[in-house]
DNA sequence: TTGTACGCGTTATCAC
DNA sequence: GTGATAACGCGTACAA
């Protein structure tokens, strides 16, 4: 007799569907039914078995339905950082949207280390019906192979052939290159986020484009991990370039160069103008942040329903590209450019 | 013939132990020991099983096996908000954690919603071994009922009986009282969080307290959810109070009172001094934040390892109850009251 | 409409 | 040291 679980203290007999049917004085096979298609028996009798279920405090056991389904009924979501505010909505979203079409969410933090992320996609293959991965790290190929195995929805990666939600920022960096050249600045800085990053790719593309196209010198800026230390420390770099104007990965990245700025006494936007990216933060920083709006939390609804239609069978699989539109969003933190190049401390 | 699974693509095999039994020419028991129990098979024969495992991409089935040992292999962390930014460390600390002691973790947000966690508790209660409660706004009642099925660990909630790990605000919030005090403030107030929330009430009762103590008047101010934009609408009912200083309920509440009193065109310290807690904005506030320091990470360190402890055979059950201390951080959100009293814009 | 019987992939128990 | 076999709890053809 198996230990079954390690549970403690006293009424540790979950009971199983056999113990309903007794108590009901029907067949295993009709407590099943009574759950999974009470249309198929008489209503007087799907009651009596509610009943007893609900008297003994009957669960169906998952695990055991998987086992004999193929169906778990849970869902994994992978992302390479919980701690950046990016995610939490998104996290939300998925997690609300999951539960209401019968899923279970399991949450994997790769900690922007593909390894890990690989760990975790194999552990957790056993046990998930579907994967949202988010911001992976991980080559293409591994992206396909995993998607092979299982179900995989991306979310602002790109990868051909496999069903992805993106959030295109390209069209409001443009906006946010356009707003500064119209405020005169002519010499700008990209704050690189991480490397692995489609996201840092696409935005690093966009300002660079955006620059060419309006006669704007576009600096590039190394950052790595997205967070506000780094954007801090990345300040004297940042003001060594002469720019007078800097488009950060994101508003984490662009919330440490707020701080690094104040701290080297360089005024916001007097001294150097600051776009952030995804609108984490909104009016929260000090200044209120000139910013790229995000939708993080629609991209990951959207990536589970995507998701939810691949595991209805006879739902064709089609190579779905969601692409989701952003836009600048003004506030204080961009202004003219200083007198007479930029101010140096 | 079940689907298994409902995978797409081809190679939509996932390889039984049996089949890797019969590639390496054993039988399924010793297929399960060599991944189980090495040190009972010769080495060679495990050698040979590995080989053949690898050859087919075997993982064992997760599932399955916890259909026979009563053992999931997984945890599960319910928080009441995952876009509190108290919550991401410790989602992380669990995360790791349990990653080191061979579980994964499923994430359930219970979005400050009793019903809505009483339900992720049962559906999870399946497929999970134990389950880390974070700041749950579960009745004791309900509390004392999960843990009796499932090992259960608590983090913020003061059950008798129930395992738990505590950050104890005491200490600091009155150390922050007395700052204040000894700044010159003898009308304060506290702003409160959510009504549930065990956090709340000791801090509460803490400020009230150190106040009586030190002769210091204490308003208390209704505030709900904690919340940025809460925080933000609670400042003139705030101002109403005439005090001279407020302790919120956290941080983020700390910082919409920071954004609500910079709206009215109080000035911070010299209109009303601020005080938050948990420390999880640090220095990225304008202005920098007096707070008290949270151990959020730690606190679900703690309690995975708790929780770990619980489910290792042999280890008899203790009503641990896990202290963590806290102190006040002073930054610059706290200074002398406004000569004159309270200043009203 | 309801019951019987088998299989899902794994581990534990007992032989050998 | 290794192999057969019975659970584990549930879903579902198939039979009744």
């Amino acid at each position: 007799m198996p230990t079954h679980g390690t549970g403690r203290g006293p009424g540790d007999a979950a009971p199983t569907i056999g113990e309903v049917a007794a108590a009901a004085g029907v067949s295993r096979a009709t407590v099943s039914r009574a759950f999974g298609r009470p249309q198929m028996l008489r209503p007087e009798t799907v009651e009596r078995v509610q009943e007893a279920a609900r008297h003994l405090g009957y669960v169906p056991n998952r695990v055991a339905r998987a086992l004999s389904t193929g169906r778990f009924g849970n869902l994994a979501l992978v992302v390479p950082d919980i701690a950046n505010p990016f995610f939490p909505p998104m996290i939300r979203a998925v997690q609300g949207r999951a539960d209401r079409a019968g899923f279970a969410v399991f949450l994997g933090d790769a900690d922007e280390d593909p390894a890990r992320e690989e760990v975790l996609l194999r552990q957790l293959s056993t046990q998930v019906e579907g994967f949202v991965l988010a911001s992976s790290r991980l080559t293409d190929e591994r992206i396909r192979a995993h998607a092979e195995r299982r179900p995989l929805v991306l979310v602002n990666r790109d990868v051909e052939g496999i069903p992805r939600v993106l959030i295109d920022t390209t069209r409001a960096v443009g906006q946010a290159v356009e707003h500064l050249h119209e405020l005169g600045h002519r010499r700008i800085a990209y704050l690189s986020g991480p490397a692995g990053s489609w996201s840092n790719r696409q935005r690093r593309r966009a300002v660079k484009r955006a620059g060419d196209r309006l006669g704007v010198e576009v600096l590039m800026v190394p950052a790595g991990r997205a967070t506000f230390e780094l954007g801090r420390l990345a300040v004297p770099a940042l003001l060594a370039t002469g720019a007078t104007a800097v488009v950060a990965f994101d508003d984490l990245v662009a919330q440490g160069v707020l701080a690094g700025l104040s701290e080297q006494g360089v005024g916001v936007p007097a001294g150097l103008s600051v776009v952030g990216c995804d609108d984490v933060l909104a009016t929260r920083t000090y200044p209120p942040l000139t910013t790229v709006s995000a939708r993080s939390a629609e991209a990951g609804a959207a990536a589970v329903d995507l998701l939810a239609g691949m595991l209805t069978p006879g739902t064709p699989l089609a190579d779905t590209r969601l692409l989701l539109d952003t836009s600048l969003v003004v506030r204080v933190t961009t202004g003219p450019p200083p007198r007479g190049g930029p101010r140096r401390p």
